[in-house]
DNA sequence: GGCGGGCCTTGGATCGATCCAATGACAGTG
DNA sequence: CACTGTCATTGGATCGATCCAAGGCCCGCC
């Protein structure tokens, strides 16, 4: 009577005539085995299409093999394709290394920290991949206190002073994130180099560390430019909470007391109103439409041939992945250069219509 | 030396002067135990913290409590964006019922199939959320003969006609899906509403399923409204690939060669594209704009205040993870009618500038 | 008093892998 | 020849839960 459930690593020893020991070797520290052991072992193997059995490896060796990761509440706006695109490439990595991705939710920091909790007593989740990082974050603080490895995408923001751009003194967890401020810089550059000299930025309202990044590269560029007056970077800067409607507004008042010839923006929200505004006040008046320069690249700017500041999410991901793994494999966990833990990656500029061609009136 | 390591069954029975089975008893099957005994080991286990542990469990029961959901190659349209709003929606449903959802990305539907069967033998999965059916879907036979539970986001276009809309009599396995025909009827009353008349639908080259489905509901409502000629139909609709370009390229053809009032779209990409490309004819010529509709409700739409038809995309996450669960207790797996695993829901149409007051010219 | 039957509780076996210590074979060395 | 060491392999114990069958207790009934 042929047994037709699946093959364990008894069913495997038994056809290949060794010990379960033996196949756990051949598969896990093929080097203990002798070859002919071994090739008659791995054949036993494919000829049963053994698979060994998750929950029990996990049982003995205490790894799973699993990384949570928190889908936040869908954003609303258009820049939540940004984490779901960071979420794609996160899940391709760690399929690609023999990981598997677990999702969860939880509706603020403190549930969040809950679910961790759960995940790693419960099902045994190995590390955790954190977004959205900020000002404080207790998830970091309660992760590195219980030695669960983690990796966030964005910096310990916490821990530095706003101009510190050493990464090495940054953190004490593995971190990769993208530097906003070289994307605006670019902005701003690419714009001068088309003439443009009143350049205004519209952002977040300060306070929020990836928002204050952003302006920060815009006026590091424009008083590299020459633009040295204070009230000269005020008139030319707005606050405004992000929204393409927010935007449109922002851009009326900029045009109005300002007179910019090109906007850059902390997001494609923000641009695409500040494309719209520029549209319909230019028609009005003279015709030459600002350029507009957004952050992101979300398929939004893509469609309406928004320039916009792209993030290198893949690599991103590719980093914070191998970061991931430095620390699972590693049982010396305290060890290697903080410089090791930390990867800010450049952005991208991708010019599209919205400012290609589009040179200040002369 | 108090051990510090997590509590098992065994810390919690000491504690509460019991055996082992006993706590699994407490928790699994409280009517079992006497309620004092009861009380004192759930005290025991609050006392302790003690958290189950999965793998254990699992090891025995053979269940995980995990359901797989495979995330696509990121669509790199706007549309992309529907599938990921499926998918946190119904990460919180399943959470909600003390399930977790487990990612993997596969290239194709083998692929996928591969997949399947390294995370039910492995990872011991306990059943698959597909998104995306298609014409003859192999992996739901796959499915169905390995007896792993699943729901389809999407109906099984093999098994139906097209114009049979029954939902009885049409699957072997559970389903939700959207009754696009309905979302694109609707957009056409609502155009009919306005006055308008000429109404033209852009959708995609025929042979996908779900975009006949949604230009049969234009086709209907159409002839519904008085638009019996087979030619005038053809003439007011036309197929393209979806993008935003190829969307602009559509609405000008269909402009020049029908001069139609109103567009309905299967996309929010098609939709921007023929707003834009109205906007540029209208400018030139009368000034009226044609009013446009989109499909998906996209955060695009909402950003650029684009009437569109919203998918119920929550609801349809909860019903789907009912029909999983509903596999997953009862036993009697191929009992049950036929009509409670299937469930078509309504989209319902959000009207915003792009139609609001565009009526058709006098 | 003996007996059947709930109600509660219990210890042993089990799921399928890895950890660990022991063992046999064999070669090299003094 | 005894001794040490390496190589290859082995069986028993273990991870932490549930399944299963058995057993104690108390009650009511004949």
């Amino acid at each position: 009577m042929s047994d037709d459930r699946r093959p364990t690593l008894a069913t495997v020893a038994a056809r290949a005539a060794v010990s379960r020991q033996t196949v756990s070797n051949a598969l896990n520290a093929p080097h203990l085995v002798h070859p002919e052991t071994l090739e008659r072992v791995l054949g036993a193997v494919a000829e049963l299409g053994y698979r060994p059995h998750g929950a029990a490896r996990q049982l003995r060796t205490r790894r799973s093999g699993v990384v949570g990761l928190r889908l936040e509440p869908t954003a609303d706006g258009i820049s939540g394709a940004v984490l779901d695109r960071f979420l794609h490439s996160v899940t391709e990595q760690a399929q690609l290394r023999g990981y598997r991705v677990m999702l969860f939710t939880a509706a603020d920091d403190d549930a969040e920290i809950d679910q961790y909790g759960e995940l790693v007593d419960v099902l045994g989740v190995d590390a955790f991949v954190l977004t959205s990082t900020h000002h404080g974050d207790p998830r970091t603080r309660w992760l590195s206190a219980s030695d669960v490895p983690f990796v966030t995408f964005g910096r310990p923001w916490a821990t530095t002073s706003a101009d510190d751009r050493d990464p090495a003194d940054v953190a004490d967890h593995a971190w990769v994130d993208v530097d906003g401020a070289v994307g605006t810089r670019a902005a701003v550059e690419h714009l001068l180099d088309l003439g443009h000299r009143r350049i205004a930025f519209i952002g977040w309202p300060s306070g929020s560390d990836v928002g204050d990044d952003r302006r920060r590269g815009w006026e590091r560029a424009m008083r590299a430019a020459g633009a040295t007056g204070d009230e000269e970077l005020d008139r030319l800067s707005i606050s405004v909470v992000d929204g393409v409607g927010t935007g449109v507004l922002a851009a009326e008042r900029l045009l109005s007391r300002a007179q910019p010839t090109a906007f850059v923006c902390a997001s494609d929200s923000l641009a695409l109103g500040a494309l719209s505004a520029s549209r319909t006040l230019a028609a009005a008046a003279s015709g030459d439409q600002p350029a507009v320069v957004g952050f992101d690249d979300t398929p939004v700017a893509r469609a309406v041939g928004l320039s916009s500041v792209a993030q290198p999410l893949t690599e991103a991901a590719g980093r914070a992945f191998e970061l991931l793994l430095a620390q699972l494999t590693d049982q010396h966990r305290a060890g290697g250069e903080p410089a090791d833990r930390a990867v800010l990656l450049n952005p991208r500029l991708v010019v599209r219509d919205s400012s290609a061609h589009r040179r200040p009136p002369t």
